[in-house]
Formats: C-alpha cells, structure tokens, sequence
DNA sequence: CACCAGGCAAGTA
DNA sequence: TACTTGCATGGT
C-alpha cells in the first residue's frame, strides 16, 4: 500500500490541506493567461504582473492590438517583466499564429487535440515546453502536467528517489511529466491545482536556506 | 554587493 | 545528449 499512485496523492492532499486552494493562473482571460506565460519567463510573477497592468492601461491586451502593436512599443510597455526585447518578439511570434491561423480566436484553439496544439505551440519561437504546458492547462483548460524547476526540485531532492532509473538533468522535462501523468489521473483540476502548490511550496520553504523540518510534505 | 525569479534558443563539446 | 551563455528588471 505505497505504491506510486498512493504518495503522489498523498502529497497532494497534504498540501492542498496545508496550503489551501491556489486559484492559478492568476488573470482575467484566457489571452492575458497565455501573454503572462511568456512574461514569466524566468522572472518573478510581481515584474510580470506590472507589465500587464501597462498592457491593459495602453489596451493593448487584446489579440488584434498586439498583433498591430509594433515591436519597439510593445517592448518598451512589458519592461518591467525583464528580458522585454526578446520577450517582445516571442509575443509577437505566438500573437502572429493565433491571428493569422486561428483567426485570432482562442476559442479555435480550444477546438483542437491536445497533442496536436502542443506541438503548434512548440513550433513557435521563444514558446517552449513549460510555456506551452502552461498554456494548455492554465488558459486552455487541457490535462497536462506542467513541470517546472520546482517540480524538478521535488523529485531530485525531497522524494528520492522518485525516478531511479536517471539522473535528473537539464533536459528531463518530457520523463518527468511522464512520470505524473502515468501516476495521477488524467484530470485538469487535480494538473492545475498540483503544480501551483508545488510553486508555493517551493517558494516558501525551498529558498537559499532550505525548511526542511517545517516542511508539510516531509517523509512522505 | 551578489544572487535569483513560475525559461528559451542558440551555440559548443 | 548535456552543458553554457545571453537576455534585463526589480526585490532581497
């Protein structure tokens, strides 16, 4: 009786118990979900949330003005959020393939298979595999896990080991997300709410200084 | 002062 | 396949 599935749950619902709800993504649209998906870009969600109060304040925070915006107003409006040229571009790049192929409708998108929008997503410069997750669950509604370097945190020190059969490195996104979505239900709500709590979990006690004794998933 | 944050792409070995 | 580096602001 401690399979896996058993643990995995197990530390779900402790930390939902200990934590609570998270009510991710933080946005009022699925469009201002997926645009603060790249401005998140390793950037700290308080940056991120100034440059889209800028983006609403200059009503730029619709599908047909970014896409008409040019590049060097853009850049200048998400400075906050950091890396603003590239991250301009990369913008740019998702609005130009939502307008010009999905006739500028998230709605569309929604239409279409999982796998299949995943690797549209993918196909779009500066959209990679965390962005384009989080895209699909948090904005789209879709059952995929979203890893991120908490997750990675997770299984490579707090629960090992949770994965024995390789080191995990770099470029172990793909194995990692396998390994919950082969051990969790396939379920939004559950995707959703596990990841968000594995965020706040890493933020509160996996800093510099690692809590590791007041930590609520301890031993499990 | 250094270091990091809800990554990604391009380059190198 | 697995590292390394540039990108940049704002908070600790």
């Amino acid at each position: 009786m401690n399979s896996i599935e058993d643990r995995l749950i197990k530390i779900f619902n402790t930390l939902l118990n200990a934590f609570g709800k998270r009510h991710w993504w933080p946005g009022d649209s699925p469009l201002e979900i997926i645009v603060g998906a790249v401005l998140t870009q390793n950037t700290s969600w308080k940056n991120v949330e100034k440059a889209i109060n800028n983006l609403k304040r200059e009503n730029l925070l619709t599908i047909d003005a970014l896409y008409c915006s040019d590049l060097e107003r853009l850049s200048s409006v998400i400075k906050p959020s950091g890396f603003f040229n590239i991250k301009a571009i990369r913008l740019k790049n998702l609005i130009k393939v939502l307008y010009e192929k999905y006739n500028a409708s998230i709605e569309n998108l929604k239409e279409i298979e999982t796998d299949d929008l995943r690797k549209v997503l993918l196909g779009i410069n500066g959209i990679g595999k965390e962005t384009a997750d989080s895209i699909l669950l948090y904005a789209l509604n879709k059952p995929v896990f979203v890893v991120d370097a908490y997750t990675k945190r997770l299984i490579k020190h707090h629960i090992p080991p949770l994965i024995a059969d390789r080191p995990i490195s770099g470029d172990s996104y793909d194995i990692i997300q396998r390994f919950f979505m082969e051990h969790l239900p396939l379920d939004v709500y559950i995707y959703n709410e596990f990841h968000a709590l594995l965020v706040y979990l890493g933020q509160k006690y996996c800093k510099k200084s690692p809590d590791c004794e007041h930590c609520p998933i301890k031993g499990i």
